[in-house]
DNA sequence: ACTGTTACCGATACCGGTATCGATACCATC
DNA sequence: GATGGTATCGATACCGGTATCGGTAACAGT
């Protein structure tokens, strides 16, 4: 009652184990009859091939292996979902990891994932800790590292620069005359690229002798919920503020409906600014600002780039691809 | 400048390649001396196991296969984090594969999973065609299909009856005195559970000899862009309704923002309903109505099933996981 | 009739691990 | 000193495929 195998397909179509192999891998070296005799006798037994098999025995598995931080918003998913759009028919399989922004765990999931020889592996960011770096480089498969731009990539690179997002949102901001600004953040310690924004707006804020009037960061991770409750808490100490930059746009959504539910006037009074450009922040009632990050496209690029990687010389191949997000929802810009 | 195998690293330590193998698995029958040495060697050379052989070999790939339709909103990753979160720490590894709503890929990608000689397989809903649960049932390993409850399991089964959610909220919002139901909804005939919810819905507004006075539907996939231009649409040619019922939340959510922008007092004169039960949903400023979907419980239920159906006599089990959604933000249930 | 091609197929050796059984050394026991 | 038990290790045979090479048959050319 096991599953059959080949050996099985074989003798039932009445030929050996390899004849059957390259016929049902449509090779050349098989007669019309032949092929038809095994095809027929792998329908009759439901024969499924055995992937452990082909890919030790062929060395190669065509897995590409992905290393996301969380599965909490919509952005990660939709990351997963480019990769496996662009990998569709290529043959490659991806398998997904989830490190909940914890470098340990990341670190024992890569070296989990390694173990199953994937031909290529993606990760989200640059700032795994050498060891991790290290892991990464002596597999000796294409690396590639998405999301982020700002740092040393191990080989391919795919992604944008969020200290550089963070000084064109304040930029936009500025431009749009907006002088007290607050911030509202979560988890920074562990979510980096978060920071590295948060530490670009304020460079730009600086440079114009300016700065946070008032900061809430919580420890949780973000959410619509938590936006809303520290939006609520900091208006009711600094309700002079005329902008809030939020680590996120779940955060910032938070952000707009506690301002509604406060009867507040967005964007009048205050300038709800995100990140991530989400399809519900979109669709808001009221517009907030926020870059829009080419996250299908950074998955679809990393995608392609693990099929590439695989077949094309390495050398050949670009090896950063920088995306540049779209500022929107900054009034005297539109 | 391949990477090194057991046999290297039992070379590299002066000891037989089975030796090693035990060494590294921590089995009993290794002297300390012996093991220290072999851990020594493996750490030099950075020794990673290969999974392949070792699966071929000992026959069980701990690895859990999962097919989930979308990835394009939220419900999905939670579930797929909850399967995860679930098999943390028990040496199993989750595989997802995305089907797009689409039975054929579906089938197909079912197919390469198995090929991986999954330990389990978690798929979504109940109504693969005749051909895919053939193949699922002569996989020979424990099939937990999740989500919906509305049909005949392979297996194993954890979900919820949308039949019933959909009859549920029609109550609810029958009790709350709705008369004139407008119902919106989008790529119904490949989101079948949300059809099966409308259809709940309609068969209980039957029963008090009422039904819907207007419906939109789109073959796109849901989006708060869709919820909210379908909903405009709607009030344009029937600004009489006092409800109207959306696939799910976040048509609904679109739903609130158009009637928001429409200036109509939301949920005075329309109450907007929904399905899931999304953070979002809970966080707008005017609550909508919805039902709860457990889907993160789902996902860890089907999780720790699969854990346990690999290492447990099957029969011992629990077949069906039943949840019942917690209607809230119907008024005066509140 | 003999040789050379071509088309097709099978035997064998792997891929990198683990299961299983047997071998060896050492010690205690009688 | 012979016997038996225990601890430790290695040889061998797989797991289920594919790569590689060699063999056979049929046919064409001379």
């Amino acid at each position: 009652m096991r599953k059959p195998t080949l050996e099985e397909v074989a003798a039932e179509a009445g030929v050996s184990k390899m004849t059957a192999s390259r016929a049902l891998r449509g090779a050349s070296d098989v007669s019309k009859e032949t092929r038809a005799k095994v095809l027929n006798a792998a329908e009759r037994l439901s024969y499924v091939g055995n992937r452990l098999a082909l890919s030790l025995s062929s060395q190669r598995t065509n897995l590409v292996a992905v290393v996301v931080p969380s599965m909490s918003n919509i952005v990660f998913p939709e990351v997963l979902a480019g990769i496996s759009a662009a990998l569709e028919g290529s043959g490659m399989q991806a398998v997904f990891g989830i490190s909940d922004y914890d470098p340990a765990k990341e670190h024992a999931i890569i070296r989990d994932m390694l173990s199953w020889q994937p031909s290529a592996i993606i990760v989200t960011g640059l700032d795994q800790p050498g060891e991790t770096a290290r892991m990464l480089q002596s597999a000796a498969i294409p690396v590639i590292q998405i999301m982020d731009l700002d740092g040393t990539p191990v080989d391919f690179n795919v992604g944008l620069s969020h200290g550089r997002a963070g000084e064109d949102m304040a930029r936009a901001l500025l431009a749009a005359g907006r002088k007290r600004f607050g911030y509202i953040g979560s988890a920074l310690d562990r979510d980096l690229r978060a920071g590295k924004r948060k530490v670009g707006f304020e460079r730009v804020l600086r440079e114009s002798g300016l700065g946070f009037v008032e900061q809430q960061q919580d420890s949780a991770f973000s959410s619509i919920a938590l936006g809303k409750r520290l939006t609520s808490t900091m208006l009711a100490t600094a309700p002079d503020l005329d902008c809030i930059y939020y680590s996120n746009d779940d955060m910032a959504t938070g952000g707009l409906f506690a301002c509604m539910e406060l009867g507040i006037p967005t964007p009048e009074n205050i300038l709800i600014a995100g990140f991530n450009g989400l399809d519900l922040a979109q669709a808001l009632p009221v517009r907030i600002a926020t870059s829009r990050s080419p996250r299908r496209m950074i998955g679809e690029t990393a995608g392609k780039l693990a099929r590439e990687a695989v077949t094309t010389e390495a050398a050949s191949l670009q090896k950063v691809f920088s995306f540049i997000p779209e500022i929107t929802g900054v009034p005297h810009l539109q």
